[in-house]
DNA sequence: ACCATCCGGTAAATCGCTCGACAATGCAAG
DNA sequence: CTTGCATTGTCGAGCGATTTACCGGATGGT
């Protein structure tokens, strides 16, 4: 039995085929007596026209291209799963469909990125992948490609974006320590997105120039991964190098978490003896003892938003978007006034 | 600036429409020479011949459908990330997309999982979200639909699946304990998934027919997510309600390191006071404090795997497909012999 | 009774590419 | 000098929808 086609549907439903494809895509042309019948002939058959001819036809494919690190153990990762979630939910309800690619430097080399998007396979781009040796994105400055940068920006080149405020975070974060008190501070950076450097250059800005007694902070990286494990092998060294900190600021609360397991594991009472601080607010920060105190990161809200307006950008609604969202603190155990020594 | 077409290329490049058309596809026809002066044109404009147009023309999309389940923390999940890394890699390098869903109530009823092959946005769908409810599933018997389950079955219907082999795994685990001479073990079991219900029966079939002497089974459901949180409760459900087990077997790791978890906070040294052993070999069941002895599954051979097998449904290379891999033991410091008492 | 408006539906021109059937060309064999 | 057969390239008929311009008839104001 051959598939049906809307031709079909319009034999037996004695109308003409644009009236079946009017009725199919709720065009309010069509008469409720009209739109009944054809429906009883699609349901009858339970037809479902053909996507390929209506991308052709529509010149719109209805399919988003989100494209995820190439990370190791890129979907073990919360951070991703928020926003690819908030990205599905969104697009999902708009009646778009997620292609989903992972950027590998086979992704890179053959330009995949642009081929997706000039081969109409994809309506627009969104791209949670970036890091600062991201170059190639240039092509799509001015193109007429639809292009956003998740969680991610990209100084000095002109690209759409939606990220959390990361600057606000940073000054957030260290407000919160220097109102403790603390006046050594290790920060755990993570060096490989601009949004981490922007952290970090905003973090040391702000206690360098804190009205009540400037603070002292060493950096170290954290690692390219963000995991856990950078952030313990970064306290140890932070603490090896700089006798005497009073807190630990981590770009992510995985590097926290690896912190604060350092600390455990080397004796060093949390808050007490060290302070430690994270960024995002993933689940299991409140779950830990003692909590961790972090800035809350809302990525589902991220993908959520990041998918508005790159649906907004396809439907020409708006011609850029760069998008900052707020951030809050969440004071929890792990942070606490500095002891008197 | 209008978007090119093959036709422009064509013009352009002096060859017919068809000449461009066959060049673009590698096909054998055509000489080097002319495809060299082709691809000359086609480079020089970046040229990237429209999908739809070519889905349309070739009834195939490229773009294989790979459902997720809907878990609270789906993205999170290594065991997913592992088998989605698999499907990606070996997608790619043959040419095809993916297309990401979700299984959500809504997509469920919505019938989603049929439009998309009904209306060839997908070529073929991976299917990891099935659990024993998936009885709508049923469309998929002898449906022209290529559909396949990925690391689950479905006994009573006739649907393609690649899994790893449950049953196989369920008697090397028991081997494994009654050989170290456990005799009153405890089960942390899933039984949302045939596969997980497989493992129980065969579990407990061999450990009641163990020619050495039969041992006694008590098993307790696991919880719906098979997560660490979920082993916990159940381990403290084991132990209390049957005093003297000296192992607890669970059917995937998550689950065993919640129940070893449990067992520290708990003070029951492990092994010697109780054995645990998981099922699948996750990376950190390596850095655990005892290791933690368990069944490996590599999840990523069976993204590959199910993958290949989707694209001999899709090539007509094969019309049905039951593969079960094989797994191996691991055993590491958490299972240890049985203590003389 | 007349013309302007609406309303609901239809004809037909695309959309950009694939692929099977056919045509042209060259060359060895009869 | 035909004929036969590769070898290469071209023609053109779809593929299955969308969408714009058009059309016939009912409505309604004067």
């Amino acid at each position: 039995m051959k598939r049906k086609t809307i031709k079909d549907i319009a034999k037996e439903s004695g109308f003409s085929l644009s009236t079946v494809s009017l009725v199919l895509n709720n065009h309010p042309r069509i008469s409720q007596a009209t739109r009944d019948r054809v429906m009883a002939v699609v349901k009858k058959y339970n037809f479902c026209p053909n996507s390929a001819a209506r991308g052709l036809a529509s010149k719109s494919s209805k399919t988003l291209s989100v494209v995820v690190p190439n990370l190791t153990r890129v979907f073990s990762d919360i951070y991703l799963g928020e926003i690819i979630s908030g990205i599905y939910e969104r697009a999902t309800s708009q009646g778009y469909k997620i292609l989903l690619d992972i950027a590998t430097s086979q992704f890179i080399k053959s330009q995949e990125y642009l081929k997706l998007l000039a081969s109409r396979r994809a309506d627009g781009m969104l791209f949670i992948a970036s890091d600062i040796h991201a170059d190639y994105l240039s092509v799509f400055e001015d193109s007429p490609y639809k292009f956003l940068l998740v969680n991610h920006v990209f100084p000095g080149k002109k690209l759409n974006y939606v990220s959390v405020d990361y600057t606000a975070s940073a000054r957030t974060a260290a407000e919160h320590l220097l109102g403790l008190g603390h006046r050594k501070i290790g920060l755990i950076a993570g060096t490989n997105t601009f949004t981490g450097l922007q952290f970090r250059d905003e973090f040391i800005r702000v206690c360098k120039s804190w009205p009540a007694g400037s603070a002292q902070v060493t950096w170290v990286d954290g690692g390219e991964e963000w995991s856990q494990r950078g952030g313990y092998a970064a306290a140890a060294k932070l603490m090896a190098q700089t006798p005497g900190l009073t807190a630990v600021m981590a770009a992510n609360d995985r590097m926290a978490l690896g912190a604060m397991r350092w600390l455990a594991d080397n004796r060093r009472e949390v808050p007490e003896a060290v302070s430690v601080m994270g960024v995002d607010d993933i689940q299991i920060a409140a779950y830990v003892n003692p909590g961790l105190s972090t800035i809350r990161h809302d990525l589902y809200q991220v993908g959520i938003e990041s998918c508005n307006r790159i649906l907004q950008l396809i439907k020409g609604e708006i011609t850029e978007c760069s998008d900052l969202l707020p951030t809050s603190l969440v004071v929890r155990g792990s942070t606490g006034r500095v002891q008197a020594s």
